[in-house]
DNA sequence: GCCGTTTTCGGCCCGACTGTTTTCAGTCG
């Protein structure tokens, strides 16, 4: 099954989970479909071949009904049982669910009694005021759902982490000159380092926590207050962001920080395995089953606890996690300290706005002890890509940089692109000469899969090219990555002992960590690249060893935690 | 719809806040 039937599968067995809700079918009738969609998501194998050896319905989450359904999609390429289900509940419906406050109940009351279909018809109701007549319903809600619904236009809730984290750090800031507060720390998805954040949780530890929501809830960049109450509020921020703050009792602290650090899959398989040994897990204590509390000092703790290695929150994605830190089979996580150097790297030679030497000087004082320039190759011409002649002069300036010495060694690299055909943008006697190519595509994004597929794996037998730049292509929240068969193309790399980039710029985090643990296991080496335009670039690296974390990866598996020797050609 | 060392039925993780109720359902995390 290809990447692109399988993302299809996955989004298709979630519409089902919440039509099913949608249609007030069992709630463990649709978490059935959830669980399905989120497994089949983390799974390291190929669909189509379970299903052609009659394995899937070994899987943990798959039963006969499931079997079947995903085996129709797999064959017919639909599914009928949906097909039904959208004539009852059109797939619109859908959309509605992502407005704040609206969930499956309501939107099936709307629905019903109304015929609202999508989020503008919802709109146009709200205003037309006909929503305080419905059960459940009333002047409140009528108004927070137009709120929500202007939420939902204006920023669709998500942000990228890098402006997500900025505006945790003013708020961290503010409340931690409160001195009710004990302790303080970001929580939930932030924490674990996502590349796409929704909301920011924060918790706190205090004896007195109604100072606290009295002075979180009037701070300055509060613009809406979603709820308040003595142990949890919610706010929006004037960026639009909503911040949720919980405050416990000190001695809560170590269960109610890894309560809300999640994922939600991950606590929930926690809780069950807790519940397995006889003990309760929420937010204020692990509890045996005489009521009292196993006594923990922090996250460490409570993890041991429960028989766990502690697992770092990265990697808190219920993707084999806690299998692993049973049986104390934990990667042991790359760090930023392990880094000695920096690839992919811009300068005034094409798009970047700094020089090579400030480049370098920066890096040097980030820490590193060599640095690759990677400028755009000729057919960037949008990105005043180099010409020969300009390559020239850039080896010859790389030259008297090292012969002068400014404490770094520069190497001499370039970003070509991966040209429609697959070939590289210089001829076999300019690539020779680079210390690395990393092969990028910056063209023609609409070809077919199969082409685009064709193309780069023709670029990954091209024995100049080293590191293959940003898989995808994406760009978070605003572009989708090019159609291509990526497991083809971990294969190809994996088989040609070609690096895959992990950008680390936030806009991309390209590759996708869901797919490095995979890669390791081809036996595919990775390069955390910063794509750097500007010296604020360089800083950018922390994203990139925040992803390959969530990914599994050690410092073994990255090249730039390496020995120059086995990186550069020369 | 799934699952099983209490197995083929009766469970399925847990709690805060809000609004619409008069004891609770819905939403969210």
């Amino acid at each position: 099954m290809s990447e692109v039937d399988k993302r299809d599968l996955i989004i298709l067995l979630k519409n089902i989970g919440e039509l099913l809700e949608i249609k007030g079918e069992s709630p463990f009738k649709s978490r059935a479909y959830y669980n399905a969609s989120n497994m089949l998501e983390n799974l390291n194998e190929d669909i189509g071949e379970l299903i052609d050896e009659d394995r899937l319905k070994d899987l943990k989450g798959i039963g006969d009904a499931l079997n079947k359904k995903i085996t129709e999609f797999y064959k017919t390429g639909r599914l009928q049982y949906y097909e039904d289900l959208k004539q009852e509940f059109p797939e619109s419906l859908l959309d509605i669910l992502n407005v704040p406050g609206v969930g499956p109940k309501k939107v099936g009351i709307l629905y019903k009694q109304l015929g609202i279909k999508t989020v503008g018809e919802l709109e146009y109701a709200c205003i037309e005021n006909r929503l305080v007549e419905l059960p459940g319903f009333g002047e409140k809600t009528q108004k927070k759902i137009l709120e929500g619904i202007n939420q939902y236009k204006k920023y669709q809730g998500r942000y990228l982490y890098s402006d997500a984290y900025g505006q945790a750090e003013v708020i961290i800031r503010y409340l931690g000159s409160l001195k009710q507060i004990e302790k303080l720390e970001i929580a939930g998805s932030l924490r674990r380092k996502k590349e796409i954040i929704g909301d920011i949780d924060i918790l706190a530890a205090s004896t007195d926590p109604i100072p606290v929501m009295d002075a979180f809830t009037k701070a300055e960049f509060v613009r809406d207050i979603i709820a308040l109450g003595d142990t949890k509020s919610s706010i929006y921020t004037d960026m639009g962001m909503q911040v949720d703050l919980r405050v416990v009792k000190p001695e809560e602290y170590p269960y109610a920080l890894q309560h809300f650090t999640g994922s939600k899959e991950h606590n929930v398989s926690l809780r069950h395995r807790a519940k397995e040994m006889g003990l309760k897990m929420n937010e204020y204590g692990l509890f045996k089953e005489d009521g009292s509390n196993v006594p923990v000092a922090d996250e460490g703790e409570l993890y041991k606890a429960v028989g766990l290695e502690f697992i770092p929150p990265e990697m808190r994605e219920d993707m084999g996690e806690i299998e692993a830190a049973a049986e104390d089979k934990l990667p042991k996580l790359i760090t930023e300290e392990d880094l000695k150097g920096i690839i992919h790297v811009h300068t005034v030679y094409s798009d970047g706005s700094c020089t090579i030497e400030d480049m370098a000087c920066r890096a040097r004082d980030l820490g590193y002890s060599y640095i690759c320039i990677t400028d755009h190759s000729q057919s960037a011409f949008y990105a005043g890509g180099l010409k020969p002649d300009d390559v020239f002069r850039q080896w010859k300036e790389i030259d008297e940089l090292n012969k002068r010495g400014i404490g770094i060694k520069i190497f001499k690299g370039i970003e070509s692109d991966i040209l429609t055909d697959g070939s590289l943008d210089y001829p076999e006697e300019i690539l020779k000469n680079f210390d690395l190519v990393i092969g990028s595509v910056h063209s023609n994004f609409g070809m077919p899969e199969h082409d685009m597929t064709a193309r780069i794996v023709n670029a990954l037998n091209n024995r100049y090219l080293s590191i293959f730049g940003h898989p995808t292509g994406r760009l978070l929240l605003s572009r989708e990555g090019y159609d291509m068969d990526m497991e083809e193309v971990m294969e190809e790399a994996a088989k040609n002992n070609k690096v895959i980039e992990i950008n680390a710029s936030p806009y991309r985090l390209d590759m996708d960590w869901r797919l490095l643990k995979k890669g390791k296991d081809m036996g595919i080496k990775f390069a955390i690249c910063p794509d750097a335009h500007n010296l604020q670039g360089l800083d950018d690296m922390k994203y990139g060893v925040g992803a390959a974390r969530k990914g599994w990866l050690e410092k073994d598996d990255v090249i730039n935690c390496m020995d120059v020797g086995s990186i550069f050609r020369s």
